[in-house]
DNA sequence: TTGTAAGCGTTATCAC
DNA sequence: GTGATAACGCTTACAA
């Protein structure tokens, strides 16, 4: 049977404001009571009701955290450490994904706010969003939250991020003391903010040696998955276009681009270098080991976590970090 | 500020049950007023507490899925799918990890009463599980649940997982036919249902054409990954032991198989040949294109969540699905 | 130390 | 059609 605190009180012959004081470990209770209570609700398999419990408390217990997916390691390593961190302090996460769709994301922050969830971590989707303006509800509700992996322009928030720009300007440096001169990026949306970071970075990089970019030279992708970035780097390659180095957003597409290349009788590093994001595959499995740039998923979250606790406590300054991402040299990018 | 009922029905001048009718579209409310309220409660941003509606109604409209955790690829496609299939019933999916560790599995259980879930999806915990019975504390609170991808010994309830006995039965027939003769099996934990179902298909298999087998050809590792696979293989194969073929739990053991093959000096599949489960490393990034064992995914979400709202619409039968799965050629295993 | 009672934000049952 | 009001299961003053 559903066991209520009605029950509990009812056979431990006292009220229940008294089981509710003894089973939350409040003073104010004989502590062979107390005891006594304890052990009759768990024999009697009593579990309170968080929903009755939020509503008398007003307070939920929830943190909210919205990602886009669930199938790439890096999120699914925040969700991990996210949920751990979370709960070490007394919360429960309530974990969503955005489907990476606008209309989606907008439902789940008002699911969030349904639950009167007391904080939300966002990682905004990696699709254009033309206007963010509905995370304010949080706002109007006085849900604290903040941004991880990436921001929305105009809506002010804290959030932590890789510094995308300094990636791309290192790598791009990188391939160019190599000798590279014609440099690609392929990846996802371009007018999402650290996609945009990015092109920047190689851009003013390139720029500080007097070889100027274009647009162009940011190869966007519907889907930065396997088909789409083979389909692009062969057409690419096809019209004969001069190439030295793509920098890939993750290893789905570099390990593409890689397989293109060579089917175009080129070689990997030798005439393409090839740089990615978010290496996935484990060394070993792939044709090759990609030369990758690693961000710190542990320290993001951490940051996160801190910037939304200070929220949450009270704090109303806005705090942003780029946090330093690592180049590391593998097979596709040595001499 | 935070809006409630109340402020929604002062501003619109009626009471909060003309609002709480006119938002829910229930009849018995003028249109015109109910139009209006809807306006008005939209304008001032309400956005109504589930809490309060879930103690209201007694019903959540919640259902749990617990998953051993999300890095793998069919458990990732798991949780889209059943969320969307739950939203389309107008139900909302509380999705948790047990991180494949009872303990937490419990908890998760436990929570899922505590929010009052209508009702839970069990994808029971990889690893070996001495004492499921914490999982009846669902049937105390009345909750439905299923399981899906495999099942606990001695917990009665509906199920749905793939036909593992059949689907290791057919590889090493398949396997046998080439030629092959010493079988190894590589995978996690080998006391849980779904893996006992492998080497029992195997074993019989190998049987009924006069080989036995003893459990040492079932190589079990602590983790299903890249590194102790790797190890594993190799010890397998310093010990001299004579090797015709390895199936796999998933393709980043049979990569990491291929390549100890490889070391060692054998060739596949001409000396040694592989089959895995599992495949999530697309065709083309890795060395080889390894012969899976395809599971139906879909088919089995689609089951589970059948077998669920029978269950919540009050049907009593325990319905068990065991699903095929289908062997996918490919280069490991071809002559 | 314990009990009484109000209140949390909804829904649902009645009167009106 | 609409408005009181009880109820949901719990917490938390405050009274006893």
């Amino acid at each position: 049977m559903k066991i209520s605190m009605k029950e509990v009180a009812k056979q431990a012959g006292v009220s229940e404001a008294t089981v509710s004081l003894a089973l939350n470990n409040r003073p104010g209770v004989n502590p062979q009571t107390q005891k006594r209570i304890q052990e009759l609700a768990k024999s009697m398999g009593y579990i309170p009701s968080i929903t009755a419990q939020t509503l008398a408390k007003q307070k939920s217990g929830l943190v909210g955290f919205i990602l886009p997916n669930t199938s790439i390691s890096t999120y699914s390593m925040l969700v991990q450490l996210i949920e751990e961190a979370l709960r070490l302090r007394g919360y429960k996460m309530i974990f969503v994904t955005s489907e990476n769709s606008v209309e989606y994301e907008k439902e789940m922050i008002e699911q969030f706010v349904s639950f009167r969830t007391e904080g939300v971590i966002i990682y905004p989707i990696v699709q254009a969003n033309p206007d963010p303006s509905y995370v304010n509800i949080l706002n109007q509700y006085k849900i604290p939250f903040v941004f991880l992996g990436g921001y929305y322009k105009g809506i002010e928030a804290s959030f932590v991020m890789s510094d995308y720009y300094t990636a791309l300007y290192d790598a791009t440096k990188h391939l160019y003391e190599r000798g590279d001169r014609h440099f690609y990026y392929m990846g996802g949306c371009r007018t999402i903010v650290s996609n945009t970071m990015r092109y920047q970075g190689m851009r003013d990089y390139l720029h500080s040696q007097g070889i100027d970019i274009t647009p162009q030279a940011y190869l966007e992708l519907p889907v930065p998955d396997y088909d789409n970035a083979y389909k692009a780097c062969n057409q690419l390659l096809d019209s004969k276009a001069t190439v030295d180095s793509i920098i890939t957003a993750n290893d789905f597409v570099g390990l593409a681009v890689y397989n293109s290349v060579i089917e175009h009788g080129f070689r990997v590093p030798r005439d393409i270098s090839i740089i990615t994001f978010n290496r996935q595959v484990p060394e070993g499995i792939s044709k090759i080991s990609l030369t990758y740039i690693e961000q710190f998923i542990k320290q993001q979250a951490d940051i996160a976590l801190e910037y939304l606790f200070l929220q949450m406590s009270g704090e109303k300054e806005i705090k942003k970090t780029y946090l330093n991402t690592e180049l590391i040299i593998r097979e596709s990018t040595i001499l």
